[in-house]
This record gives structure tokens, sequence and C-alpha cells, in this order.
DNA sequence: ACAGAAAGTGTACGCTGTACAGAGTTAGTG
DNA sequence: CACTAACTCTGTACAGCGTACACTTTCTGT
């Protein structure tokens, strides 16, 4: 139970705190909170009030103890962050997905999306490690249990689910940033399209920028699409380069 | 000149700091700094000893000015780290690259790697607005360039360019916040693979998930990949799909 | 009964961004 | 040349932050 003085330096120490499988350890006096309530109250004050409300003091006056009373609890604050990253993750509601890969892959994108959307905080936590909780690894099992069923070897399937993720995580980062920006930027997402256009047709006119010019002035920024429009346009771009591995991995099968 | 009460709620404010295209107004004391000064000495400070160094009092210590000193070159804070982002980018040496677009796009995606390889701080700062500043755009002109000699539209050559971008960045970000939690994890970025296998095989026997344990147990996390294998293994990827699209558009041009 | 382990407390350090009020300096105007 | 408006720069103050360290208190197994 106690967080104590090997400090996380053991990668599993992280896993064990995330599964439960510490030997709690019987002598001395039991503790009054657990790990689930620290994080737990983490999580809350971080979805009420935004990540830089979290502090070790705020958590530890919601919870009537002391601030250094968390440190029995978890190694530091990283770690903490760590662990809230991955108990704020939900386990995947699959009821309504569609059986093709496609369409699982689609759902599974969007789902993840909506998650990040739900908890914007997740995005500002550096995350230092592979995904390890169980709710992790059941987004993961779904996912790559839709690839097993095409022709791809387990290598494709994780490097399909790494480019997938790595451009929900990207994507849905940049759309945030943007909008919690546009309090001193002046600017929302939809807007940025019609302004982009406008500053790069006023500054690109030089001539070291010929092509950019012709891009800007071509209108092509001209809408207000939203940032969902565009996720969803770049997320069907990946899912045919998936299609496209999918269907090399089958010929080859045929011809070998 | 003055970093007035605006206070940037006009996305123009970022611009006209990037260009330097302020009227400076002529009454009253000239300032005993510049903007590069500010910008300089905070970018200095960052590659010496990180982003969390970078700090008013520090930057203003070093300028010999007192602190509140800055805010007459800038904003606030949020907008000295925009500055920072687009100042510390380099113009693209593009000296050695190849002509056509794969070897463009391949070295653009190289090359962006590296520099934020060598300005790891550059990931921590939230992007609030697209690339606007003079060498940002060079480095969109050089890609964008590229793909202009081949059938993409111009919405396509857009997409292209997020989507590659979008991809070096979160790969980047990935490897770097890896490397820097391995202090806590006490996992390398190359350790990973095996150390993962084996808390999958350990975790995932769960009857939860059979393919997760299929592949964890295929030995396929059972390699030392540099992070730079990983990179250049996504990228050709994405080049393949770029392919795709490229030969859909000339069949379509052919055609129609 | 008591040793020893664990839980919880209180204090201290050296930081942070920036609001605000005021003092000092300069350039254009009459 | 005097003056005023514009502008720069300073000092103080506020309300926090993570966690090292030394300590008291509480409980369990022997």
């Amino acid at each position: 139970m106690a967080a104590d003085e090997t400090r996380g330096r053991d990668p599993q120490y992280l896993l064990d705190l995330l599964w439960r499988t510490q030997s709690p350890g019987t002598r001395g006096p039991r503790g009054s909170l657990s790990l689930d309530q620290v994080v737990g109250e983490a999580v809350r004050i971080a979805d009420e009030e935004g990540i830089a409300a979290v502090s070790m003091r705020r958590i530890a006056q919601k919870l009537g103890v002391t601030t250094m009373t968390l440190y029995r609890y978890v190694p530091s604050k990283d770690d903490l962050l760590d662990l809230m990253f991955s108990m704020a993750t939900s386990v995947p509601d699959t009821s309504d997905w569609p059986d093709d890969w496609r369409g699982v892959l689609r759902n599974w994108a969007r789902g993840t999306r909506q998650l990040l959307l739900d908890r914007p905080w997740m995005l500002d936590i550096p995350i230092g490690a592979p995904p390890m909780g169980p709710n992790n690894l059941a987004w993961m099992e779904v996912a790559l249990a839709a690839l097993d069923r095409t022709a791809l070897n387990e290598g494709d399937m994780i490097g399909v689910l790494l480019i997938i993720s790595g451009f929900v995580l990207g994507d849905t980062r940049q759309e945030l940033t943007m909008t919690s920006a546009s309090a001193r930027t002046g600017v929302s997402y939809e807007e940025w399209g019609r302004v982009y256009g406008r500053m790069m047709a006023r500054v690109a006119t030089d001539e070291r920028f010929p092509t950019l010019a012709k891009v800007a002035t071509s209108g092509i920024f001209d809408n207000e699409n939203t940032a969902e429009d565009d996720f969803n346009e770049n997320l069907d771009f990946l899912l045919d380069s998936v299609a496209a591995l999918i269907r090399r991995r089958e010929e080859e099968r045929a011809a070998g």
C-alpha cells in the first residue's frame, strides 16, 4: 500500500498500482484512503476545473487529509497524472458498432476522439509509457480483434494501430489547443480557415513563397469546416491506406 | 513597439509581431530592448536548461531589466511561447535533397523531426495557431512545391501536408516524452518493446484480451528498434498512401 | 506487553505569472 | 524654449506550486 522509496524507478511499479497487484503489507495502521479515492478525486477536479487546478494541496484538502498524506499512495505528482490518464479511460461501448474492420476502426477513432473531447485535460498529460491500464487494453483489444480478421500480420496490426491512434491524439490535440487559445488569438477553429487564407494572401506575396501564394488564392481555405469534418476526412484517408495494405497482403497470401 | 492593452485578442497582432509590421509609435523614450532580444534570450534558456527554466524573471534578469519590463515587448508568457516556437524554426536546408516529391517529403519529415529533437522544448509549447512565421512558411513552401508537381489538387496538397506534419509532431512527441519519462519509469525507448511484450504476456492472459495475448506472444515486441527505425517505417507507410492518392488523381485526369 | 512498521502531520524552501501604481524619460507641439 | 502627452521601466504584492525532512500517532504480530 505504501508508495515507498523505490520511487517508481521500476516499470513494474506503475503496473502494480494500475492492476492492484501489490502486497499490502499487514503491519501498522491501515491507510484511511485508497489509491482509487486519490486518483478519483484528482480526476473529478480535472473534469470540473481543468488540469491546472489539480494540485496536491487541493486533492488533499478535498479528501480531508494533509498534503503529504497523498505521498503514501502515489510516488509523485507525475505518477499520479499517469494514473489519472489510465483510469479516466472508460471501457469502449461497442454495442452498436458494425462488424467489418473499417467500421470498427472508424468507431474506434471517433470514440477515442470523443473521450478526449470529454476530458480535454488528458492531452495535457505527458504519456511516458504505452497503454497499460485495464480499460486501455480493452480499447486495444477491440481494434486488434477487428484487424485480426484481415490478412494483416501481427506487425502490420500494431503498426496500423500506432498510426491511427497517433493521428487521433494529434488531431484532437490540435483542435483543443486551437480552441483553448482562441481567447488569446481571437479566432475559433472554424474561423481559422478564412483567417489563415487571408493572412497567407497578405504575407506570401513574396517571391519566396510562390506555391503558398497559389494555394492561398485558390480559395481552398475559404471554408468553415468544423473540426469534426476535418477529422473524418483525414481519418478516411488513413483508412484507405489501411485498405490498400490489406489488399497487398491478400495478394501476397494468394501468390505465396 | 508597445505590447498594449489589446492583449493579442486580434489574430493580426501576433502576425505583426512575427513579421515586424508594427507602427513603432514615435513619442516617448525608445525601448532599450527589442522583441528579438527577448525571444532570443528565452530560446537560449530553453536550449540550455529546458522549457521549465524559462520564466519571466529569469529572462529579465539575463537581459538586465526588471521582470515587468518584458511586458512592454510581449503581451503574455503564452504569446512569448508562441513566438519562441516560430522563431526557433530554422530555414530548411534543401541543398542535398532529391527532386521527386517522395524524396522531398521524406527529407522534409526527417528534417522536421531533427529540428524537434534538437529543441525538445518546442513540443511542450501548445500551438494555438497554424504556422505563420517566415521560416515556418518556408518549410511549408518546400513541401507544397514538391506536391505541386504531381497530379494532386490544392485540397489534396494541404491534406497531405497536415497528415504528414501531424505524424511527425505526434511521433516525435511520443519519443521525447518516453525518453524524458525514463528517469521515472526506468525504461528507455528501445527497451519498451521487450518490456511491454513481457507485461502484456503477464497481464493479458485474461480471456478478455485474446487477440492482445496472441500478439504479445507472437514475439512481435521482441525487438530493440530505435525511435528512428519506427519513425522511418511509419513514414514510409504514409508516403505509400500519398503515392496511392497521386495515382488515383492521375487516373482521374487521364479519364476526365 | 512491546517492538517495529506504517500512516499521517507541520514546516520550510525557492519558485511561478502578472496586476497595479508610480517614477522617470523623451519627442513633438505651440 | 517650455510643456504635455506618450511611452518605458520599476517595486511591491498576491496567491499559489511540488516535495524533502523530521516528527508524532496508531496499529499488528510476536
